[in-house]
DNA sequence: TTAAAACATAACCAAATGGTTATGAATCAA
DNA sequence: TTGATTCATAACCATTTGGTTATGTTTTAA
């Protein structure tokens, strides 16, 4: 899947909270409905609501009716986009990181001498 | 390295904006100074300035004075960190899915029937 | 039929975010 | 020495975010 800018803002945004990384969490043992997802945290219904509207805005979720319950489940599609994202840059960071701490090792090198 | 949750609310909140991405790609190429890392974004300094401390807050870059120029440089281990993080959930949220998909195959099969 | 359950939505609030302009400090170059 | 360069910081502003309470709608169960 090809990640534009907004769809990154979106999937980063939305797992920079913690509530919300939690219920991921929680929707990778299984579906579940809004109440059951609600249970660990102690803030309000409505607070609850706004959160699943992040993370379904992000594209990391999906919901469906069932009678009077919401059943959620997650979407991987774009959760694996972003890790995709992430791993890739990684690869060069570290290049970086490993290129620069050798320069400074020689240049401390150099200074000995 | 161990991940809190504090630690991945930063680096995630850090990685949904497109002008810090943007930043961070650049120095995978290298290390740079402050004003060769702003020259692509037309916003001001100062809001160059917030930006590289969101960066430093969370851990993903290094600066280091040398003169009259800051030196920026990135610092993987927390976006190595992250990608694994997602990488690992990544994996449950896929199975979970497919899981999910073949039982609702198998419902409109029956309904069929 | 009526009360409870499982949600969504609206209105509001404080704090955080991303931007600005103005200003200042340190370093370098002429 | 003085002016330009490279940055940081402070003060301010509008918008977004994460929470709240109040209320309404639909569905189920008694």
């Amino acid at each position: 899947m090809v990640m534009n800018q907004q769809d990154l803002d979106l999937t980063f945004g939305a797992l920079a909270d913690a509530t919300r990384r939690g219920m991921l969490v929680q929707l990778s043992q299984g579906e579940s409905n809004v109440s059951a997802l609600a249970e660990p945290y102690n803030i309000s219904q409505p607070a609850i609501s706004k959160h699943l509207r992040v993370l379904e805005k992000a594209g990391l979720i999906e919901r469906r009716r069932q009678g009077r319950e919401q059943i959620v489940r997650v979407k991987p599609e774009r959760a694996a986009a972003a890790a995709d994202w992430l791993a890739y840059y990684t690869q060069f960071w570290k290049q970086q990181f490993d290129a620069v701490e050798n320069y400074l090792k020689n240049v401390k090198k150099q200074k000995k001498k």
